[in-house]
DNA sequence: TGCTAAATCTCGAAC
DNA sequence: GTTCGAGGTTTAGCA
């Protein structure tokens, strides 16, 4: 069996279902009414309502509320240690379970950093075990770096009778992401940015020419590559006296997808 | 009811119940066997394989795998569109689908930015679409703004004679968490930081007592207040001739929640 | 609406 | 182990 749920399990049975999954290193999904603290890198707290409380394979653990899509309470996996237990309630169990006397409790800790997860039950609606398995590839295209892949393949998508000659140099600031020689045998560092341009990375850029520049007598040039740059910043790359080449990532899968004919967009419309 | 489930629906049943949750607003919780393109921001494919997908009522969606904390993807809440159906498998179904014949979709779009997610299943072995109530108060503590507010209530949490002037106040570069004089009458620029700052810290401090040096003729000093430091920060405070006074956060909620009697930790060991 | 800085960021790679 | 940088970052606060 895939999946193993209980609706509106008493307090012990979703106890004893969520211990088992835990030990298992089971997934499992509990809907229920509950309420939360969380001490570590912060202290927070949370008040008592219904949510989902997502426990997975590794042990990490999600909180959501039904809006939004960042968790309100979390524990990512790893070296994770769980204590579940359903009692009767106790004043450390806070002040939130009014009418109620017995309160489940999942208890999360992780050491480095350390930090405490408290979750209360005073209701339960709904558990679910699973036992999934997931092999599938993931992979993502058009990242920084499948754009560095393409400019190196092919230079001229920044200008013609550019060579290159390497990437990811590091030098004192920080990372060149590519650079090569130009047609009048100018040095050229290229400053890569997967999406629209800040004036971070015309600074960061300017920083790369100048620590290349202290380090030789030839001529360096930088060029900002972007899908697009923000507002005012062609300003300031022309005060810096940098170029910008716009160049876009999609553009770029493409160079680097070409031999193989493989067309995603058609799965889109 | 809270819960209403289905165990291995058909594709039908479990479209039927998706669509609905979706045009009612509420959370549902998927889990099957599926595959996943994403197109927007970036690209990505995901090969078959078993996962928990959720829906929330402001249309956020999440896909998990089996571990780690992030979602494998996902779709930010706010203005998305389903288009939900199942169906006889189609080539753009992509080839994943083997040997079956029917194949339920969904698809979530939304603008600006334009991003598609198309999620197909060839299996789902179980469907349950929530009601949930959620309305607890989720309370953060130790936060640099709690910090704030601390040394301002109390600012011999930094040094004797001092006396806070403002907090947050704009300059050049960026802003000022907190100032204040000293007990010298000098000028006193403090950032604060939650977590073990880093050489970027100090270098912005840096950054902020020029800023505030060059319109004014009084002595300015800085102080980097942080529960830590990293390695080498402190010979870089040192050239830069600012101070640093180590500063835990948890003692910061103390002092803010001192009053109230609220003794947090007493829920954790 | 667009930009900036923080996050219990997470995650992975390099040192 | 620690540090550093990227992320489909997300999110909140402002100009």
């Amino acid at each position: 069996m895939k999946v193993e749920s209980a609706q509106n399990p008493d307090l012990e049975r979703a106890a004893d279902m969520i211990m088992d999954a835990v030990r298992k290193r089971r997934a499992v999904l509990i809907v229920g009414r509950c309420w939360v603290d969380y001490l570590g890198r912060a202290s927070s707290r949370l008040g008592r309502g219904e949510r989902i409380i997502m426990i997975k394979e590794d042990g990490a653990l999600l909180i959501h509320r039904p809006r939004g899509y960042e968790p309100v309470n979390w524990m990512p996996g790893g070296e994770v240690a769980y204590h579940v237990e359903a009692g009767p309630y106790q004043s450390s169990d806070r002040r939130e379970a009014s009418g109620c006397s017995m309160v489940l409790r999942i208890k999360s800790v992780r050491r480095r950093p350390r930090e405490t997860l408290n979750i209360f039950f005073d209701e339960v609606y709904f558990v679910s075990v699973l036992n999934l398995t997931d092999h599938g590839e993931f992979s993502l295209y058009a990242s920084e770096e499948d754009m560095q892949r393409a400019i190196l393949a092919q230079p001229s998508l920044i200008e013609d009778g550019l060579r290159m000659i390497s990437y990811e140099k590091k030098v004192d600031p920080g990372f060149v992401d590519v650079y090569g020689i130009d047609k009048e045998g100018r040095i050229v560092v290229i400053e890569i940015k997967r999406r629209t341009a800040g004036k971070e990375a015309a600074l960061q850029l300017a920083r790369y020419v100048e620590s290349i520049k202290a380090s030789t007598n030839r001529d360096v040039r930088g060029i900002l590559v972007a899908p697009g740059i923000a507002k005012g910043v062609q300003r300031l790359l022309t005060v810096l006296g940098l170029d910008f080449k716009q160049l876009d990532p999609k553009r770029c899968v493409e160079v680097i997808k070409r031999s193989r004919g493989d067309d995603l967009l058609k799965y889109f419309r």
